[in-house]
DNA sequence: TATGAATGAGCCTTCATTCAT
DNA sequence: GATGAATGAAGGCTCATTCAT
């Protein structure tokens, strides 16, 4: 049996997606991962504290997917359109979520463990860029660590705004996946 | 004395924006608008249902301050800044409240109405990309339409991560907005 | 038109019926009946005061439907049998009303009305009864006032049994009307 | 100390008693019982859904005052006078809530819960006919269940029509079980 | 008479949090 | 650590009633 920590975090994923944060009580949470309701609380001091759990279980995710199948021995476009590619499918998972936690994070004390969480994300993309800055196949104009802040930004709201009208138009995800890679290799002056 | 529901929209624009929308409860909303409990009601049924209003106070805001100052004869690179320099203006204003607004219509039911409101906004850039295609100052590569979204997506993301952790740090901000900029004018192939 | 008064009272008891006293509000009976929410006070102090005018309007409606097809020159046990015929059929017509109303009178000062409203109705059986005394039909040994309000008590308990659970079965009903009748018979000796 | 959901029915007893069903509110109920708000909740949803409970607390009362005394060696007509002035003891006793309860529970779903809480009762009388039926005391052309049914309808509307308008007329009151009686020994031939 | 926007007292209800077991 | 019944503060919401027009 899962550890009580990881339930309550799992559970709280589940239901925010399926009833929003808001709409979400602890009670449910408790509920539905099969614990006592005084349990959340010798794990969480309340329900916003969850968020950062929460981003990072889905930052976890984001990494160990893009590692998954990530080739250094690839271009820089066909990275690109990798990490694209992963963001998309992270975004359509967490659809509900993702947002929501955000603006949870946002509205609170808890947003500086936002960048925190993040930071191994940023980190990555920005180590990217780097190495493609040395090699010439990407423009030295920019600045890797705000250009990797920017990037995600990007293609973040551009998953949003696809998944976040309509779930599984696959289609319309497609084109905007590649609307993103061109609109990127453009700026980053990456030839094909 | 203005019109009540103008009232209700201010006043929860201006507690949105102190306090957060989840902190915020509609007796304070009431309380500060100086109206009854029950008038709050007669206009809108539920907190949630004033999002797409504040949405559409702050497109308005957007417009009118984009348009002071538009001029057409100006090169599509100048018109690209000044619209960038506006959104993170209005997004600095409006801090708080831009992303959880959003956060709390894409939760509920009323996201659709976030993407009528926000139309007319899409609609100017279309426009501004199209005729800089015409004009052969931006690649005919890319769709205006869809461009337009992915742009406003990046600004706003791009200044959100700017003021929302920090207000008053106008260096940074400055940097960004240049970064963004300089992204942009990658992405279109815009030569200065 | 209707006259305003009348138009409140048919609108109240329509809603009454469909949603039950406490869950029709008063907004609900001027909005139905067209008038301004102001008028209701013109006429009613209160919502509980509508409900001797509204046991009034039926009675009235029983008071009619008996007379319609009675003939004195038939035997007791026909007009009975009449009788029973239309209490069941009125409250069918009012099933939810009926007893709600009475209860709404019964917790409040109005109560009292409520005897005068049914005055009529008593006296006419208390009077068939007499008559039927003299004829020598009916046992001498009741008391023919309170008699009438033991027959109304029953016959109205017995139709309430049946239709409050199901309004349209009518087999049942015949079997109801008919116990009710024989009761009857027994009870004041009336021979066939 | 009492368990809490029955401080919460005997509370609520009371009050209706005292003041009527609509006038009580929960918060009423909650602070004569001395507990928390919210812990009425944990017991019943809704102040409708304790109609059920009380009517059980009623019936259980009537049945255990007809038992106390009841005995099957006595005639028909003691045992039938025993359950007259039973009836109208305990409607006495309740007056108010009695009708108001009935009527509380008509108007909602919880209108067969009603019969079924009522049955041991209808059961009660009913064997109590049967026996007397085979014994040849009560005429065989009633059918007994329906009887029942018709026995406690006429009854308790005819303690009703004493009780509510004035609780402490013993002399009506003693009249109307009289006619009561003479009534149902007419109706069932039972000769004394 | 008639109107209906506005009122606000007070109810219902929720739910984070506690604590004795 | 784990439990879950109990708490009660606080917010949402209703709706009878008023009053200026």
């Amino acid at each position: 049996m899962m550890d009580k920590r990881e339930r309550i975090i799992q559970s709280a994923i589940k239901l925010f997606q399926e009833k929003g944060i808001d709409k979400t009580t602890i009670s449910d949470i408790v509920r539905n991962a099969n614990i006592a309701q005084g349990t959340f609380y010798i794990y969480f001091p309340s329900k916003l504290s969850l968020m950062p759990a929460i981003a990072e279980e889905m930052v976890h995710v984001l990494m160990e997917r893009i590692k998954e199948k990530m080739d250094t021995k690839n271009t820089v476009e066909q990275q690109l359109q990798h990490i694209i590619h992963v963001i998309f499918e992270v975004n359509k998972q967490y659809s509900e979520v993702q947002a929501v936690v955000y603006a949870g994070l946002a509205s609170s004390e808890h947003i500086k463990e936002w960048e925190i969480v993040y930071e191994p994300c940023y980190q990555m993309i920005s180590q990217l860029l780097e190495d493609a800055q040395e090699k010439g196949e990407v423009t030295s104009t920019i600045s890797p660590k705000r250009m990797a802040k920017l990037l995600i930004g990007l293609v973040e709201s551009a998953a949003e705004q696809v998944y976040l009208y309509d779930h599984s138009n696959e289609e319309e995800a497609g084109k905007q996946k590649e609307a993103v890679q061109q609109f990127l290799l453009d700026a980053l002056r990456i030839d094909k």
